[in-house]
RNA sequence: GUGGGUGUAGCUCAGCUGGUAGAGCACCUGGUUGUGGUCCAGGUGGCCGCGGGUUCAAGUCCCGUCACUCACCCCA
C-alpha cells in the first residue's frame, strides 16, 4: 500500500536497471507451472518442493503448482521456445510474484516476490561474475550498504560425487536427530547450512567442497575472483555455503543483510548446468540469481531508521516528508471554472505535467487544503472574479506567492515553470 | 509442521477486581460568503475478529475458531 508501495516499485526497477544495460532481455512466464517441472527441476528432496509448494489440481486433472522459484521455469520457457538454438548466451531477467507455502514471519512471506536474472548457454566464468557485479551495482544504486557477498564453489558431476560420499561419511559419524540424519542420506551437503548452534558445532570440522574441487573446478571459481575482484567487488569466500535448491553447481552464492530479522538473504543465485537435462532438455549450462524485492525494501528500511536514529541524537526530530505526487493542483470556483481547469489539468498531463484537480465541488479552503496535501508546487485557482478578467491565479505553495495569468496561455505558463521549478 | 504474542474507530493504542465505548492522529464542517500549512470549535466514523458458554449484566471471565505477528526448521 502507498506509500510503501513506492518504494517496493524504486527497488523493483533499480534492481532490474542494470541487468536491462548488460543486455538482459525481459521474459515472463506464468504463475504456474506443471508440478513436474519443479519436483525434477528444483529437487524432491529440498523443503521447497518436499513441503513448501502451493500445489493443486485443475479442472482437468493436471497438478499445477504456483511457481516457488524463477530459474526453471525461465529454463523451461527458453526450452519450448528454442531460444537456446538462437545467438547465446540468452540472457534474460523477469520479475514477479512467487509463492512458497510456510509460515510467515518477518521478511518471508507465503507470496513474495522477485526480480531475476539468467545467462543461458556458455559456460564462461565471466559470466558468473558479470552476475554477481549487476546484483552488486544495483544494490549501490538503491543505496544499499550493509550488504555482503557470501561465495563458494559446489564442484560439478565430476568431483561432487567424491565429495559428497565422503561428506556423508563423515556425517553419520555425528550426533544428529532423525531428520537431520535422514538429510544426510538425501542431501548431505544442506547439512552444513543448518543455523543450529549445535549442530554448527559438529559439522566445524566437516570435509569442504573447495578441498575436493577438480581442475575444471578450481580454475572456474579462481576466474570468477579474479574478475569480482577486478571490479571492486569484495567477497567473503564461504566454504560451508549451501543453497537450498539442488541445482546449483560450481558457483554459488548468496547476499545477506542484518536488517531483516530472523532472515538474512536478500538475493542468490548460482550456476545450474545440470538443470536442463534434469529436466528433460539438451545439455545447456546457465547461471542466475534472484533478488527479494521486499527484502530489500526492509534492508533499505532498516538502514534508514538507523540513519534516522543516528542524526536523531544530533538533530531534533525532522517533520514528516510529504510525497510529492502531483506538481501543480487545480482550485475550480463553480462549474464553468471547473470545466475550463479539467481542460487545463488533461493538457498539462499531454505535456508530461504531473496535475490534479479538487473533485466534488469542494469549498475553496477544503481544496487549497487538498493541493497542500497533495505535495504540489503550484495551485491553480480560478473563480467567477478571475473568468470576468480572463485570467487564472497561479500560487507558489511554497512561497505563498501569487500572480495572475491569462487563461488562453494557463498551460504554457505552467509546463514553463515545471521545467524550471521555483528555487 | 512446532512454539510464543496480538486482534477495540481509517491509523497508533487506552479501557482497572465484569456495570452498556475512549484518546491522539487522520478525515469532514465552521471560525475566514476567494486562499493551504499553525491555531480554535464542532462533527462523521465501532457486529470490541468470529462462534459458543458463564452471568441480572461480557470489550473484560471460560471454551472453540479464524486472522495477523514473531520465532524454530528452511529460504528471497
Amino acid at each position: 500500500m502507498p506509500p510503501a508501495s513506492g518504494t517496493f516499485l524504486d527497488v523493483r526497477e533499480g534492481l532490474a536497471a542494470p541487468a536491462r544495460l548488460a543486455g538482459y532481455r525481459y521474459v515472463e512466464t506464468p504463475a504456474f507451472e506443471d508440478t513436474a517441472l519443479f519436483v525434477r527441476g528444483v529437487g524432491e528432496s529440498t523443503d521447497v518442493v518436499s513441503k513448501e509448494m502451493y500445489t493443486f489440481d485443475d479442472k482437468g486433472g493436471r497438478s499445477l503448482t504456483l511457481r516457488p522459484e524463477g530459474t526453471a521455469p525461465v529454463l523451461r520457457a527458453v526450452l519450448e521456445h528454442g531460444l537456446h538454438r538462437g545467438p547465446l548466451p540468452v540472457k534474460l531477467w523477469y520479475s514477479g510474484s512467487f509463492y512458497r507455502y510456510e509460515r510467515p514471519q518477518a521478511g518471508r512471506y507465503r507470496h513474495f516476490s522477485q526480480v531475476g536474472a539468467e545467462a543461458l548457454g556458455v559456460e564462461d566464468p565471466a559470466l558468473d561474475a558479470e552476475l554477481v557485479i549487476l546484483a552488486v551495482d544495483g544494490f549501490r544504486a538503491l543505496g544499499l550498504r550493509g550488504f555482503r557477498l557470501l561465495l563458494n564453489s559446489l564442484g560439478d558431476r565430476e568431483c561432487r560425487p567424491a565429495y559428497r560420499a565422503r561428506l556423508q561419511e563423515f556425517l553419520r559419524g555425528l550426533d544428529l536427530d532423525p531428520d537431520t540424519r535422514r538429510r544426510v542420506e538425501i542431501n548431505p551437503l544442506r547439512v552444513l547450512d543448518d543455523k543450529r548452534a549445535d549442530v554448527q558445532r559438529q559439522v566445524a570440522s566437516a570435509p569442504l567442497a573447495v578441498d575436493y574441487l577438480c581442475e575444471g573446478c578450481t580454475s572456474h571459481h579462481e576466474q570468477v575472483r579474479e574478475l569480482l575482484a577486478a571490479a571492486g567487488v569484495e567477497v567473503e569466500e564461504t566454504p560451508t555455503l549451501v543453497r537450498g535448491l539442488d541445482y546449483y553447481t560450481r558457483t554459488t552464492f548468496e547476499f545477506v543483510h542484518d536488517g531483516l530479522g530472523a532472515q538474512t538473504a536478500i538475493g542468490g543465485g548460482g550456476r545450474y548446468d545440470g538443470l536442463s537435462e534434469s529436466i528433460g532438455g539438451p545439455a545447456l549450462p546457465g547461471v542466475g540469481w534472484a533478488l527479494g524485492v521486499d527484502r530489500v525494501v526492509l534492508a533499505l528500511a532498516a538502514e534508514r531508521a538507523a540513519q534516522a536514529a543516528a542524526s536523531a541524537a544530533e538533530h531534533p526530530a525532522q517533520p514528516p516528508t510529504a510525497t510529492a505526487a502531483v506538481s501543480v493542483f487545480a482550485v475550480p470556483l463553480g462549474d464553468e471554472a471547473a470545466r475550463r481547469l479539467f481542460a487545463a489539468v488533461v493538457g498539462l498531463r499531454r505535456r508530461g505535467v504531473a496535475a490534479d484537480i479538487a473533485y466534488g465541488g469542494k469549498g475553496l479552503k477544503g481544496a487549497m487544503k487538498s493541493a497542500d496535501r497533495s505535495g504540489a508546487a503550484y495551485a491553480v485557482v480560478l473563480g467567477q472574479r478571475d473568468l470576468d478578467a480572463g485570467v487564472a491565479q497561479v500560487k507558489d505553495l511554497a512561497t505563498g506567492e501569487q500572480t495572475a495569468v491569462r487563461l488562453e496561455a494557463l498551460v504554457d505558463h505552467l509546463v514553463h515553470q515545471h521545467r524550471e521549478p521555483p528555487s
